[in-house]
DNA sequence: GTCTATATTGGGATAGAC
DNA sequence: GTCTATCCCAATATAGAC
C-alpha cells in the first residue's frame, strides 16, 4: 500500500479540484476522498502542501490525455473531413474537461499550466492553423477571409464546450454530432458560395 | 457623506469580485479599496455581511446595464443586418462583464443571479429566437439546419468573448467587427449555398 | 461614521504516539 | 503510514472609544 495511497490522494483531488476548485477544497476534504481521516495530517506524509499535489494533479492529467489515441480517420469529402475533425477535437476538449475546469477556478493563477495544456493540444492537432489549411485547400484561399473564419470556427468550439460545462446543457439542446457537422456545414457551404 | 459611503463600497467590490473572485477578496480588502481603513469593521456599519454586499453589488450592476440604451439601426441587407445585431450583442456582452465574471468565479453557487443576468439578456433582445428568426427569413427556411445554426452563432459569440476576458486576447487576433461580419458572412452565405 | 482592539472560526501545517 | 493533538495564521465579525 506504499504509493497506493499517494496515487488515491491524487485521484480524489482531480475530483474535488475540478468541482469546486483548488482554493475552496481543504486538504481536511481531500484526506477524506481519499479514505484517510479528515483532519489528520497524513496527507502530509505523501505530499509536501496542497500546491506540491496540485502540480502532480496536473502531470498525472496531461499523461493521461496524451495516451488517448487520435482518430485518423480517412477523409472522404472536404466537409466530411472538417466535420469529423471537430468531432474529434470536441471528444478531445473532453478528456482535457478536468484540466481546463481546474483552470478555470484557479484563472490567472497558473500561467504556466495554461501554456502546458495549449502544448497538448498542439500536439494533438487542435490548433487555428489546421482550420486555417482546411480551409484554405484544395486551390488557393476560397473563403473571403480564412483566417478569420478558423477564428469563428474555435470560438465556437471553445463556446460549445463551456456551455455545457457551465450551463449543464448545450446551446438549444443541439447535440455534439449535430453541432460539428452544422459548423463544418457552415464554413464549406460559404466556400461555395464565395466560388 | 452618509450613503456615499456605501456607494464607494459597492464599486470598489465590482471591481475587486471581477477580478480576484468573492471568495478570494476579504472584506478588509474592499475596505481598503473604498478608502475605508483595512481590517478596521467599518464595513459593517454599511453592510450585514459579505452576502448582503454581493446581493447588492449584482442588483447595482443589473441596474446600470439596463440603462445602456439598445442601438436600433435600420437593416440594408440580411448580412449587414445580421452583423450590425451581433456587433450590438457583443458590445452588451462587454457591459455584462463584470456580472459574467463574478458568475463564472463562483460557478454553480449563484443559481439565481445566472437567471437573473440570463432575463437582462433576454429583455434585450440577445436570444436564440433572434437568430432563429433571422435565419428563417424572409421567405421559409433557407438553411439546412436553422436551431443549429443558432446554437452555432451563439457558442461562436460566447467563446469569442470569453477567450478575449479569460486569454487576454483575441483568437487570432481577429478584432470585433471582423469577428462578427465573418460570422454573419458565413450565416448568409450558406443561406445562399443551400437555397 | 470611522477608528482600535479583540473574540472566533476554519483551514494549513507540524509533532510525536502508535 | 496513519492516527491524535496542537500551533499558527488569515479572515469574519463585533464591541466600544472617539
Amino acid at each position: 500500500m506504499g504509493t497506493q495511497t499517494r496515487q488515491r490522494i491524487i485521484e480524489a483531488a482531480v475530483r474535488l479540484f475540478a468541482e469546486r476548485g483548488v482554493a475552496a477544497t481543504p486538504v481536511t476534504a481531500v484526506e477524506a476522498e481519499a479514505g484517510l481521516s479528515a483532519g489528520s495530517g497524513g496527507f502530509y506524509r505523501h505530499f509536501k502542501d496542497k500546491g506540491d499535489l496540485l502540480a502532480d494533479v496536473v502531470t498525472a492529467e496531461l499523461a493521461r490525455v496524451r495516451k488517448v489515441p487520435p482518430p485518423n480517420e480517412p477523409a472522404s469529402s472536404p466537409a466530411g473531413a472538417l466535420s469529423a475533425q471537430l468531432r474529434s477535437d470536441l471528444d478531445f476538449l473532453a478528456e482535457l474537461r478536468p484540466l481546463i475546469t481546474i483552470l478555470f477556478w484557479e484563472r490567472g493563477k497558473m500561467p504556466d499550466i495554461a501554456e502546458r495544456i495549449r502544448t497538448t493540444m498542439l500536439e494533438r492537432g487542435i490548433e487555428l492553423g489546421v482550420a486555417d489549411l482546411l480551409l484554405r485547400s484544395p486551390s488557393g484561399p476560397v473563403i473571403r477571409d480564412p483566417v478569420a473564419a478558423a477564428a469563428v470556427m474555435q470560438s465556437a468550439m471553445v463556446g460549445y464546450f463551456l456551455a455545457i460545462e457551465y450551463f449543464g446543457a448545450a446551446p438549444a439542446d443541439v447535440d455534439a454530432t449535430r453541432f460539428t457537422a452544422t459548423l463544418a456545414d457552415l464554413l464549406t457551404a460559404a466556400e461555395a458560395g464565395a466560388r
